[in-house]
Order: structure tokens, then sequence, then C-alpha cells
RNA sequence: CGGGGUGUAGCGUAGCCCGGUAUCGCGCCACAUUUGGGAUGUGGAGGUCGUAGGUUCGAAUCCUGCCACCCCGACCA
């Protein structure tokens, strides 16, 4: 089908990596482990970006930056946290370098810190030390502010986009007067996240908490969106986490409340990254090349003359002009690709393998009949369509194209949630057909573990307004309350 | 970090066992003919053979270290 792109039944990883890096999205870097994101990838991720954006703003919340480095006695204040991040982080140690003589630039190491400095796997450590000189009074509260930056998590097994040791991801920081209003905040921006998953995604997503073995380093209760992908192996999308009053405590961060009472302040983070394109890459695309929803595509609609001579092409650009200042004006991205140095099945090639929602193509013909050729990336239809009211066609096709990949990413994924009453109808579930597995469990963190290790499933979450129904744990027969969704993941 | 594999032109590769300065395809450049699904012909350019050492008269080839990537494990967004 297409050139150089492994099919995904051949072999579904190999598929992703060809995408990524057929289609421009990023490339491996100098760096172990570390990748560079190209124009076009980093366009999608703008995108991404502004939308989420004006999502934090619209729901009070304002940007800021803190620093990439914290000093090693911030990350030690916070038992579990320090427990989680220990054994994935970049250590600064020095800051000078010296030359040898021979030639060698080497480590000066006169030049020693006398603190070591981590590189921010996740900062809620040096902002509540921050936080600690803002607050005083409940007046001083709610702080909700994020932050856009990369961390660094030294990952053992990286792949582009879904676990590389540096990313980009945004982590909101928020601080509140009571334990309610914070689970709130929390609950809000995991909706947040659902809302952008949906809509702009395309993604269908399970709105859940995590359990205790898969909560956040440092939190009280971790907040998550669970999405599928097409080779049935879930995908943490998002999370958003209630702190309680753990960073607080770390680093004695109090306010007065309305009484006149001290108290530890609340919290919440949340944060999503550059992992998100890695849904967006496996929830929609094929065997063609990468499928974008028209709401985060940087090219919407690319416009393909077929011409003989410049003549030809010169009356092709004055109808294709008039086309694009109209979708212009709609507000739609439009791409009129006139290089004579590719000829036209070259170009359909590619804006197929880049993901482009919708192809037009004018040639000779379509200028005698008045006609474009549309092709619509998601179902690969072409037809020809009247040039009169053209350009809102096209518009309520990007539309139609935004739900025709969602609710195809809906149907797969709720054909793809099994309900089982046994182990063994679980084991051969997950070795089957994947997906996520509805299954009863007895809550304990030890089943789950065995779970882990006996068939490489975690619970992904517990859903949201899960329905409460008896039944038995499917491995230790112990009674349950509720099903849970078990997963292999990425 | 453990096991396995791979590194030769921008990409994909042959050559390596058995040592003598490198094969083919795609891409690239020029010109011509082409243009409604990845054009064709002719000519041309491009390589410290991942890297650093060692063995040898001579290393892509044999030996050692290092680096990167891929697959499988442990860890994780």
């Amino acid at each position: 089908m297409s050139k150089g792109i492994t099919s995904r039944s051949e072999d579904y990883s190999q598929w992703y990596n060809d995408l990524v890096t057929k289609a421009d999205l990023a490339e491996h870097s100098a760096v172990r482990g570390c990748m560079v994101i190209k124009p076009y990838g980093y366009s999608i991720w703008e995108k991404m970006q502004a939308a989420l954006d004006k999502m934090f703003k619209d729901t009070g919340h304002t940007n800021a930056y803190f620093p990439l480095f914290i000093p090693k006695s911030f990350f030690s204040k916070e038992a579990s946290h320090v427990e989680g991040f220990a054994t994935e982080c970049a250590v600064v140690t020095h800051y000078r370098l010296k030359n040898d003589g021979n030639g060698n630039i080497i480590v000066d190491n006169e030049a020693k810190l006398e603190e070591e400095l981590i590189v921010r796997p996740t900062s809620e450590t040096i902002i509540w030390n921050t936080y600690r000189g803002w607050i005083q009074s409940y007046r001083d509260l709610p702080i909700l502010v994020n932050q856009w930056a990369n961390v660094v998590r030294w990952e053992m097994r990286t792949r582009l986009f879904l676990r590389t040791a540096e990313f980009l991801w945004q982590e909101g920081h928020t601080a509140h007067a009571t334990s309610e209003e914070a689970v709130a905040e929390a609950e809000k921006m995991l909706e947040v996240y659902a809302d952008f998953a949906e809509n702009f995604l395309a993604v269908p997503v399970v709105k859940g908490i995590k359990t205790a073995n898969e909560r956040f380093a440092g939190a009280v209760e971790t907040y998550c969106i669970e999405a599928l992908m097409q080779d049935g192996k879930a995908l943490q999308a998002g999370t958003s986490h209630f702190l309680g009053q753990n960073f607080a405590k770390a680093f004695d961060v109090k306010f007065t409340n309305k009484e006149g009472k001290l108290d530890h302040v609340w919290a919440t983070s949340w944060g999503v990254s550059t992992r998100l394109m890695g849904a967006l890459i496996m929830a929609h695309s094929d065997d063609a090349g990468l499928v974008l929803p028209p709401k985060l595509a940087p090219i919407q609609i690319v416009i393909v003359p077929i011409n003989r001579g410049d003549e030809e092409l010169a009356r092709i650009t004055e109808v294709v002009d008039k086309l694009i200042s109209e979708l212009k004006a709609k507000g739609i991205a439009v791409k009129y690709d006139d290089r004579d140095t590719q000829r036209p099945g070259f170009k359909f090639a590619e804006y197929e393998l880049k993901g482009v929602p919708v192809r037009v193509a004018i040639g000779g013909r379509d200028l005698e009949n008045g006609t474009a050729e549309v092709a619509r990336r998601d179902t690969r239809e072409k037809q020809s369509v009247s040039r009169e009211g053209l350009a809102d066609y096209l518009e309520q096709l990007l539309d139609e194209i935004q739900k025709n990949i969602y609710q195809k990413a809906l149907n797969f994924r709720e054909e793809n949630i099994t309900k089982v009453e046994s182990y063994e109808e679980f084991k051969e579930i997950l070795d089957g057909k994947g997906g996520f597995v509805s299954a009863h469990w007895d809550g304990s963190p030890e089943t789950e573990q065995k779970i882990k290790e006996e068939t490489k499933a975690t619970i992904r979450c517990i859903p949201l307004n899960n329905p409460q129904e008896d039944g038995v744990c499917i491995y230790s027969g112990k009674p349950s309350k509720q099903r849970v969704l078990f997963a292999k993941a990425y």
C-alpha cells in the first residue's frame, strides 16, 4: 500500500515507528533516549497546547515558570515522592568544564556543586517550596498555576513520544483552603482532559481513579483518563492528583483560615505530555499513514492542481485562490501545493502519509465542469463536488471527519471492553483480543500485584461512577463490590 | 540495567566466514519528454564502512573498548 510503512498486522510497533519517522513527526537524537520533535510534529503539539491552554485559562488558571533544577534536599522532603522518582533522576554535580592540557574538555573537579541539583522529573517540590512564601492567609488561596515545561525521567527503554528521557508537558499546581475544594479541582481538571481527548484528539477515554499501586508518588488520590489503542493496549493519556496536605506538610506551607486557625494547605497537580502525540497516532492512523483529527491538523485541507503546462496551472490557480480566501475566511488551515517538482500522485501519497484530513484536486476537467475532486483521509473516499458552495461543503466535511474518527474509535473501544467472570477467561481475553477487561477484584494490592506478575496486565482504573455489584474476585475468590478495568498498557 | 540482534552514501542493502579502498535499489543534481494515484530516459555527484584503539606490508572484513538503535525482560507518563 504505502511505500516503506510496515503494516499494522505485520508488526504494530514497527508500524508506529515508521509512522513517526516517515510522517516527519520526530526522530531519534544524538542523545540517548531523547528525541527531536520535527516541525510537522511540533505543529501538532502546538495545536494541542493552544487548545489546552485556552481550557486552562477558561477555568481560571494562569501560566508561570519554575526552574529546571531542583536542589536535592527539596526533592527528598516528601518520602513517597522521592521513593517514586529516585531511580530515574538526572543529577547535576558540577558547574564548569576545563581543558586538561591535552586538548580534551573534561569536568573540572574543582567545580563541584556543594549541593547537587536534580533535573526536574516533575515540579511539586520546587513549587511547594515557593508557595510557602506566597501563602499566609485563606485570602491568598486558591493559587491556580500551570506551567508548560520539559521534564526528565531517565527511562531504561524509550519509544518516540510514548516514553522518552526528556519530554514536554504541562503541569498544573494548585493550592486550596479545603480538602473539598482541592478534590473538586482535581476532578474538574480530569473533566478538562477528558473533554480535550474526546473533542480534539477524537479519542474516547475512560475516566477513573488509580489503585494504590498505580498512584502518583506523593498523591492521596490519582485520577486518570485511559485510552485504548488499536492494538488493544491501554494508554494513560492524562492524570490529575489530589495531593492532600502531603506537600504542604513536607514544605511547611500553612495558612490562617477564616476561624483564625493555622492549617496546612491542600494541593492538586495535573499533567498531560507529548505522550498525547503517541495516543493521537495510535488511535486513528492506518497502513497508509497518519489520520489526524481536523481540529489538530496543521494542514486541514490541501489543494493539489492537476495541470498540463503553465497556462493551465494559471487558470487552475485562479480558481484555487478564490477557494483559499473563502476557506481562510472560515478559519480553515489550507495549503495549496503547486510545486511543479512533484507529480500529483506523489503529493496524494505524501499528504495521506501526513494525515491531512481533506484533499482537493482540481484539474482541467474540473475547470470545464465547475467541479473539484474531494478526498477524505479518514474513509479514503473520493467524490466530485460542485465548486458552487464548495467552501461550505468542505467546512462541514471537516466537522464530519472529526466526528467520524471519534465514533470509529469509540466503537472500537466499546467492542474491546470485555466482562469476564473467571481468571481463565481473563487470561484468554488478554492473550487473544486484548483491550480492557472488566473484572471483579478484591481490592487488595497483593492480588493486583500477583495478576500483574502473571499476566502483565495492570488495573488501569476504577471507573468513576462505577456501578456497584456483588461478585467474587477473579483471582482470590474473595467478595468484591465492583468491577475494575484491567489491560496491558503502554 | 540484564539477554539477544544491528550499525557500510540521505534511506534500504551486498560484501565480512576465507583481509587487497566497496555492490545494488530508492532518493539527490542536470537535461529532455511527462503530469486525474508514488513518471521515464540519458548523464552525473555523493562513502574517514558507527567510533576509538589493536593485529597486519595492507582492515568494511580479524581482536578489544566505547556509542547509538531495534527486540525481549525489570522500571515508568
